[in-house]
RNA sequence: GACCCCAUGGUCUAGAGGCCUAGGACAUCACCCUUUCAAGGUGGUAACCCGGGUUCGAAUCCCGGUGGGGUCACCA
């Protein structure tokens, strides 16, 4: 019993359960406090969606699904010069074909208080808080010269130190300032000269750097718009960025971007995530000398696009059981930062084949059917029904491309024949062999891969040679190749018509000398 | 050069001090299956960067090397 006071007895069992009501009411106030997961993915429209962007876009997607938060797409587009037209659209495309929609971005409504969604379109806002910052002084204007600040750099290097800013027009007089007022000049932030700075980072841990390796920065251009440090730490705060998840390249800049904060007086620090970069085979930053790059590439290699998401999910992250194949959306039920690898990743074309190949034979057949379509080169609407050719010959295609090279047979007869196949199975016997072949097909009564296999039997019997010596030349004269799907399924679905008459048309071929063959 | 990050087979990875004689996957090799090629099955080759500590015990913790990567822009 707990005794309050004198006279009145409090039993145990009631004070627990208001203990108990307490508690639950102060984490119900902490759940609303809390704000939603609020993630983004800020590419520069500078070209196509690459692999590493699309998975650094992946990661954000993820996080914030298993979250139930928001997945935002900003597009970071303060450099004019170096945008290249399309882009975006793009870029946007490529995100869709690999099953990432963004919950806000520049393409949507803006009814949100956190829009504009491109970077361009915040000007006023940035312009703003450089006004302020300056009015503060906790950043001056700077008219030093790129050809200055060149020759210092040099100086510097030259000296075997870091190349950093001087600090030259840091001490300029308002008077001073104001007479220079029409030249040219940029603005720069106030950088602490003592202390550290610690970025905390959920992969990687906290990450201090000295503040004295740090200069002070650009943070406006000369025609007043705002760097990228600059630009994207005014954009995360007022977006309420809860989680920065990005590439490793971005770590040793996280405490210019702190600066900005503190200068401004901000204190909702986002939770930092650096992404492990994607490597080339020789361990370089992967590039288009390393083959394809960009998610559009690899749609156009037939590469299946659930596929290359999967793999570039495995690239850095992993399942606590080792399970490997999972979609987006088995992926977002399990992701977590803390499963995320700290090494860079190098990019395996084999492995993600593989990938491609797993999907391809276990994705539903009409599903396939639908996405090798834009690959099929030749006319498909007569012949064998189209998803059984698909289902016939799916489980042999690694890519779209091969997989539509592997129908083609069933659609156009062969023009020519594998030269390596007729040299081992083509013989001064094979014109009247097949001719045998289309005598006892012929008389079947039923067209089925039963009966086809039955007559290979008889057949071979009386000829007293083995079925393989009917079936090799069989197949290399129907389809022209020397592999494929098994011979009785095939001759079962392309027909008998069209069988016994590629059976008749090799056999002329042959005895007329006029075969062609292809390596 | 300074600062930061990282280090398990050829590649992606598991590993939170004893469950490790280091597990899985891709690739590779052999065999099996088989009408070809795939697929599948079985088995094999192959890794804890080096050196010091800490500990009864280290792939795992600490320090130092070495190696790789990133950043130091009026690019993002």
């Amino acid at each position: 019993m707990i005794r309050l006071c004198d006279g009145f007895v409090f039993p145990p069992c009631l004070f627990l359960i208001l203990l108990h009501h307490l508690v639950t009411l102060s984490s119900v106030a902490r759940e609303e406090e809390r704000p939603v997961v609020r993630v983004r993915y800020a590419p520069s429209p500078t070209g196509t969606l690459h692999i590493g962007g699309a998975r650094t876009a992946l990661f954000n997607y993820l996080y914030a699904r298993r979250h139930n938060g928001r997945f935002i797409l900003r597009v970071e587009d303060t450099d004019e010069t170096r945008q290249i037209p399309g882009s975006e659209a793009l870029m946007m495309a490529g995100l869709k074909s690999l099953g990432l929609e963004w919950d806000e971005g520049p393409d949507m409504e803006d009814n949100s208080r956190y829009g504009p969604y491109r970077v361009s379109e915040r000007l006023v806002r940035h312009r703003a808080l450089a006004d302020q910052l300056l009015a503060s002084h906790r950043a001056y204007r700077c008219f030093c010269s790129p050809e200055q600040l060149a020759i210092d750099r040099k100086a510097l290097r030259a000296k075997n130190l870091a190349p950093r800013y001087s600090g030259r027009c840091r001490s300029l007089t308002e008077d001073e300032v104001r007479a220079r007022a029409g030249e040219r000049s940029v603005v720069r932030l106030i950088v602490p000269q003592e202390g550290m700075c610690t970025v905390h980072d959920v992969i990687r841990g906290d990450v201090e750097f000295d503040n004295r390796v740090f200069d002070d920065f650009v943070i406006m251009k000369p025609d007043y718009t705002p760097v990228y440090n600059f630009a994207v730490t005014i954009d995360d705060h007022d977006m309420e960025i809860t989680h920065v998840i990005r590439g490793e390249e971005h770590l040793s800049n996280t405490p210019k971007q702190l600066f900005v904060m503190a200068a401004l007086g901000w204190d909702d620090v986002p939770t930092f995530a650096h992404l492990p970069m994607i490597l080339a085979p020789d361990k370089s930053k992967i590039s288009k000398r390393h083959g394809a790059t960009a998610v559009e590439e690899y749609r156009d290699q037939g590469i299946l696009l659930a596929a290359l998401a999967n793999y570039l999910l495995m690239l850095g992250w992993s399942t606590p059981d080792g399970r490997e194949i999972l979609t987006i959306d088995e992926a977002a039920q399990e992701f977590s930062l803390e499963r995320v690898q700290h090494t860079g990743a190098i990019y395996d074309q084999k492995k993600l084949e593989w990938f491609s190949h797993q999907y391809m034979t276990h994705l539903p057949i009409a599903e396939i059917a639908r996405l090798v379509r834009p690959f099929i080169y030749y006319r498909v609407d007569e012949g064998p029904s189209y998803e059984a050719v698909v289902s016939l010959c799916r489980e042999r295609a690694y890519t779209l491309v091969q997989l539509a090279d592997q129908m083609a047979f069933f659609y156009h007869p062969p023009e020519h024949y594998d030269a390596k196949g007729v040299a081992k199975y083509f013989t001064a016997l094979t014109a009247q062999r097949l001719d045998c072949v289309r005598n006892e097909l012929q008389g079947l009564s039923h067209w089925d891969r039963e009966a086809l296999m039955q007559a290979y039997d008889r057949l071979s019997e009386a000829l007293g040679v083995k079925r393989a010596e009917l079936i090799h030349p069989t197949r290399l004269s129907v389809t022209g190749r020397t592999v494929g799907p098994g011979l009785f399924e095939l001759l079962e679905l392309l027909g008998s018509a069209e069988v016994l008459s590629r059976l008749q048309t090799t056999a002329e071929r042959i005895r007329s000398g006029n075969l062609v063959t292809q390596d």
